[in-house]
DNA sequence: TTTATAATGGACCGTGCGGTCCGTTACATG
DNA sequence: CATGTAACGGACCGCACGGTCCATTATAAA
């Protein structure tokens, strides 16, 4: 009956959603977006809808992607604390990869249109919460195996993992150095003691 | 001879960065600029030279209003440990202003084009470095004063510290919740002990 | 093989962009 | 008052943007 998509509907959201963490929503031009998915503007508009619409789903996509990487994290069998460290480990080192300076994708929609786009805006908070929840779980199972101070408050702790390590991030951007941010992540742990 | 300018340069300058700030680069069109500053597109280009000029003379009059402002308090008459609480405490109440969701402009600018744009990027460390140092004097002040942890290494403390107030006006705008804030800023100020 | 159908490429549209240019204006000087 | 000069407003330019539309194409069903 009908000729059938030639392409993966969610690889061509995964290429979209690079694009907008690469460039930024507004330096984003079609052009960008049909060159990386691979398909023409008309193509584009029947599948995705207009380039907000596939923002925002680039956005849900990228939620998808990370809540799936921070749930395995947070469920890797190693103490709790061991794991926490890691993952600003891996942030350092995602930093000081070229990929990596571009940072993270919720953290620069949080920037550049939070403000003034209060849809998008929902969605990052969300996303962020998906952070936020890892960290909660992972705080609360260092308590019990004894490696987390157990008179920190685990919500607060957690809202301050997460914005520590979007801080560090975020100087990453400007200043990839490993000393630097060394620095911050082994004095961002201490809080755990 | 010559007609005399009818506008402060200085004034017109921080008009332009209230806008950059407010919108970031991209979005930010020569329109709003000369509605902003009160010229011609003719005058702009006359005084400032292009709008990527004009971006750079902001990043440069922000870095000089914050490191004065940055320095004041550095300077103020009080516990070193208390000022740096109440930098964080005003971080807080600007973030819960409508004003003050536009967060920091060098952080926004770190987000919005450091990758991308290599002079924008160094002003921006640059910028980052003013506020390090600021922090750095403080730590070795409470330090002195004895209600800073002597053990704790200043320079990575005051790194954290700037990654911290950093994440933590990043949080703010997809999330400004007093609540959420105030545990992340107390949770920050726990290396300090 | 024919037919119905939907994805496709690319021409096309109006708009607003960054940037240039020049005639006009208002003043400091003589 | 006359004049030289520099800042000014705004018309103007080419371009690329986001978005629309439709003839063409390839295929699954009959």
């Amino acid at each position: 009956m009908a000729r059938p998509r030639e392409f993966d509907t969610t690889v061509a959201l995964d290429q979209a959603m690079q694009v907008f963490w690469s460039k930024g929503y507004e330096a984003t031009s079609l052009s960008d977006l049909t060159a990386a998915m691979g398909l023409s503007k008309s193509s584009l508009y029947e599948t995705f809808g207009c380039k907000h619409d596939l923002f925002m789903s680039s956005i849900e996509h990228y939620k998808r992607t990370v809540s799936d990487q921070v749930v395995a994290a947070a469920e890797i069998d190693a103490p709790a604390r061991r794991v926490i460290a890691s993952l600003f480990d891996r942030a350092i080192e995602r930093i000081l990869s070229d990929e990596g300076r571009r940072g993270c994708f919720l953290n620069n929609c949080a920037s550049e249109v939070a403000i003034h786009d209060d849809v998008a805006g929902r969605a990052v908070r969300d996303g962020l919460g998906l952070i936020e929840a890892a960290f909660f779980k992972l705080v609360k199972r260092g308590q019990v195996e004894g490696h987390i101070n157990e008179e920190r408050d685990a919500r607060a702790t957690a809202r301050f993992l997460t914005a520590a390590i979007n801080g560090m991030l975020l100087i990453g951007k400007a200043n990839p150095e490993r000393e630097t941010l060394r620095d911050i992540a082994d004095t961002a742990l201490l809080p755990l003691n």
